[in-house]
DNA sequence: ATCGCGATTTGATCCAGATCAAAGTTTGCG
DNA sequence: CGCAAACTTTGATCTGGATCAAATCGCGAT
């Protein structure tokens, strides 16, 4: 995926990661090569570990962070344990909410994952400041917005085995690498994962995943590996 | 509800309304009054009936609006019929999608309502211009993103009873007036449009609504006004 | 007023998906 | 290698909400 389209370049000064142990990053900045010069010092590469959290629901967190590689899930719980999750987002997107000190979910890296962090103080003024980074960002959280809505229908509308083939979809439009019908793809998620942001349990997630693989509409090898011979049939499932 | 705070001016001249028959609309405009000239021949308000469309699901619309009065809701359908409100929009929130042509969902009046009506060539120009105005769009789209992902909670992980309470909730919290504790107000939407905002069908959306009205947390009168005696009773039902 | 029709409520029954329970599988670690 | 803990699948049963079927209510038109 080309990174640079996001609005993010890489300029590749290593550096010592300062917030993650025994780690180290490159620095990256944003956009115009003019304000890569501001960026520079404060920003950094970091990997993160499948399951880190990058944002705590209902902290303030003090940076922003772009996806490089990997995949990052937001969620949201509730006080009594239940929860939702409300989002994928891959490389290159933007994580973070500008403008907000306190974030109503929280950010979980759902693979191992690259990012690239920023300080929130600099780059809510670099935004304030550049309307081609603001217009990206405005871009981005109408594509978010888009999809959240997509998944409310899903949520809402659609039954076990809808859910479960429009899923498999999802993961599959952003997953390269695909041939013209047939797709291999890894799933980024657990079963549990699976069943948070299709509003499920795991059982049933377990069992519309067999009931695809018996009417041949997915193959299975390893849980996480997938198979799906034929994308317009499983487009067909979801009925859009 | 102060509709400047929108970044909607309303400038008072009459004119005959072009798009609606029999009707009469007044010009309006947007931001700052050196602006307003150029918007003032090109954008009128307009009263649309409870039901009307404002813009088709697939069609291209070729103009936005900002809503002064009534409440809008956003509507996605799937070619099988079934259907789910993904959003519902109040003055003076802004309608329609920049930059983007073709409509993923339909905006319909769930009230009788008015809006006040832009030109989309004149207002993409615009709002590639006026930072404020991207910035206020910016908002707007992270308010809209923050209501839709609370919502994908409430229909993923929600049970019937705490979805009715959440959509009254919801209401309540944008209609006003309100005292302390009490609040009244009228549902902006049918039974059946509220079933398809919780994912529910109306048979249950209206026992559940019976269900809250023997335990005292509402009281119902004439099917559309409601009384919720203690808000916090009502809170709680929520979980959040 | 009364009629008629659509919207709402209420009742009876059904079923998709949840819950409870128990095997497999996979992975990491001593 | 072998065991333990976590994850996944499969099975049995239960249940919240859907579906099917009547009443009842409210409202505009005659």
């Amino acid at each position: 995926m080309d990174v640079a389209h996001s609005g993010v370049l890489e300029v590749g000064i290593p550096v010592a990661c300062r917030s993650c142990q025994a780690r180290h990053g490159v620095v990256c900045g944003v956009l115009s090569s003019g304000q890569l010069k501001d960026l520079g010092r404060h920003s950094l590469r970091r990997k993160v570990d499948a399951g880190c959290e990058i944002i705590a629901q209902g902290s303030e967190s003090s940076f922003y962070s772009n996806i490089m590689s990997g995949v990052v899930k937001l969620c949201k719980v509730m006080p009594d344990g239940r929860q939702q999750i409300v989002g994928l987002q891959f490389a290159p997107d933007f994580v973070g909410r500008p403008f907000v000190r306190e974030s109503t979910l929280s950010a979980e890296a759902a693979t191992d994952a690259e990012i690239c962090v920023f300080p929130r103080s600099l780059l809510d003024r670099m935004i304030s400041e550049t309307p081609e980074l603001q217009r990206s960002l405005h871009d981005q959280a109408l594509k978010e917005l888009d999809a959240a809505r997509e998944w409310m229908l899903t949520l809402g509308r659609r039954t076990a085995e809808e859910k479960v083939a429009s899923l498999l979809h999802l993961i599959a439009t952003h997953a390269e690498p695909q041939t013209a019908t047939s797709t291999a793809f890894d799933l980024p998620l657990s079963r549990a994962e699976i069943a948070d942001f299709l509003g499920l349990t795991i059982e049933t997630v377990s069992r519309q995943m067999t009931r695809l693989r018996k009417s041949g509409v997915i193959r299975i090898e390893n849980f996480r590996h997938i198979i799906v011979p034929d994308m317009d049939e499983l487009e067909r499932m979801i009925s859009a």
